[in-house]
DNA sequence: TTGTACGCGTTATCAG
DNA sequence: CTGATAACGCGTACAA
């Protein structure tokens, strides 16, 4: 609570000084210095981040705009940003938008008046218009939203590709996809990868939209079970509904995996809790997080470097709940 | 970016006039307030909260201390708290302690620099001594930090009693216990219950400490029942180790729940995704978030507020994994 | 090597 | 009803 001219007067010097020692800014006196430090330490100084903010327009602070925390896919994703910024100074603030455009832009818009520094965004609804009169750099994440803006993403549908070769190769004939919202970019594009390989291998092709939860995943694959019973695949738009999937086999008394095999997508954490443990195609969730922090760090440091766009790659785990 | 010097000339008044259409405060000429409202609109103008914040020694920001987004119990907690702070203007930073002391010191050190106005801490290391000098409210969730510092927490012991008498109600008589990390409270809580309760019954005493993560419940429990082939029940100090239980029982070909009862604690989702589906004491855990976030939001506009302790009710939720 | 004085963007007080 | 102006706490030219 004290003051930097508190400090000053109990140092016996001048504001000026005391921020002196305070930044290592500028030449100081080694006696003044520790007669400085002296002066912090007695009066418990700390210096005040608000003020500091108002001079430099900057305030350490990043914000991270995520769907849901209460998605299991977000919390791995927090943290690794968190992780990432905490050690170089910054605050994560992070921000729940439920999908919502009003949420999104009243959060871009309190963003600068707060001096925030930069934003990590993962939203389907958010484009170039909306993010073009930010100062602050900006990364995309899940999602490429303009070739201006930075992006770390992996390829949703050649990893789709992937993990239906895979059910294939094990012997799959007949399989179906339990697909996501269709205003989820992501879900989209595996939908798309599972339209594209069925028609191209001659496949059946039985689609169930389900939103991306627990219990339409199950719903949606009891249905499903019960109008086509020769399927013996199902490969789900993200590891949740891979999850219900599971559940809806259990209650009909389908074995998994040896009557069905079950793919998910995410390689979130409840996919090794339950058992069979989920087969997933995984995406390097920390990794994202990871790198979409180091991005902005260094366009936080270095303002006018060109977007980067990386693509990390998903991995297919095999577990239990395939053949 | 324009400042509300900007405005005031761009509508030909002075900075006072505009602070006052701003936040409706004195008087001010209908036709003047007009003409500025117009000067806000056209510069697109911005109150800048960080000056603001200067001034007013408050941000408008709580902070909120967890050990871990990553545990599947916070997330639900972490939405419940900005569910009800943000409608109210209020911005909320989470911060991840991981338990540990030095990283909560540091972060509430950081608070009072950024005017931050409340905190609301779940910390087993956080006494008294190390809150004291804050100046703003504070409320201690899941554990009693001191009577003077308001608190919602629920019955720890008092439920786990509930739970272990739901087993033996069930037909159990020999429980084993898997117990959580001695270094937290609530673990503590229902270790306490289970040896109690086991004593006044004349049960065996079964205990076998974990680090209530999910692998640590399945290896513990694979101990367990591997060297005490007679447990027909397993407590489990949390649900995440429930779970790992759960996985255990299945490797081992043990049926749940006819040859084994397992019983969780906290009620998180990842209860409901697993078959069979956990039986649990359930916390409340999106009313402890809301709870805690109205009683922060009651002493933050009466500081003078006398702290509450509020108490609420865990409550057994009896799903598959349980005779 | 150190101090003075101004500016960062607001709000509130006090004249007018 | 409106306008100067002094804070709020800090950092930095510019002088000394």
């Amino acid at each position: 609570m004290a003051t930097i001219k508190q400090v000053a007067q109990h140092a016996g010097v001048s504001v000026a000084t005391v921020s002196r020692v305070l930044n290592d800014k500028g030449y100081v006196h080694e006696d003044t210095r520790k007669s400085v430090l002296k002066a912090i330490e007695e009066l418990q100084y700390n210096p005040n981040s608000v003020a500091r903010s108002l001079f430099k327009k900057s305030s350490n602070t990043i914000g991270l705009l995520i769907p849901d925390i209460t998605n299991p896919f977000f919390p791995q994703l927090v943290r690794a940003v968190e992780d990432v910024m905490y050690p170089k100074g910054y605050t994560t603030i992070l921000f729940n938008s439920d999908e919502n455009i009003q949420h999104e832009l009243d959060y871009l818009k309190g963003m600068t008046s707060k001096y925030i520094d930069g934003v990590i965004v993962v939203s389907n609804t958010l484009k170039w218009e909306h993010l073009e009169r930010l100062t602050t750099p900006v990364i995309a994440l899940d999602r490429h939203i303009d070739d201006r803006i930075a992006s770390v993403t992996i390829d949703n549908y050649e990893s789709s590709l992937k993990a239906l070769e895979f059910l294939v190769e094990r012997g799959c004939k007949r399989i179906a996809h339990l697909a996501g919202p269709s205003h989820v970019f992501t879900s989209n594009e595996r939908l798309r990868a599972y339209k594209d390989f069925t028609r191209k291998n001659g496949l059946e092709e039985i689609i169930q939209e389900g939103s991306y939860e627990l219990q339409s995943g199950m719903l949606n694959t009891m249905q499903l079970l019960t109008k086509y019973q020769h399927i013996d695949a199902i490969f789900a738009g993200n590891d949740v509904m891979a999850i219900g999937a599971l559940k809806a086999a259990a209650k009909l008394g389908i074995d998994v995996p040896k009557e069905l095999s079950v793919m998910g997508f995410d390689g979130v954490e409840w996919g090794t809790a339950v058992t069979p443990e989920l087969t997933t195609m995984q995406q390097p969730i920390y990794q994202i997080g990871k790198k979409a922090a180091e991005m902005l760090l260094k366009r936080l440091e270095n303002p006018g470097l060109a977007p980067e766009h990386v693509r990390l790659n998903a991995e297919l785990t095999v577990r239990q709940s395939t053949k």
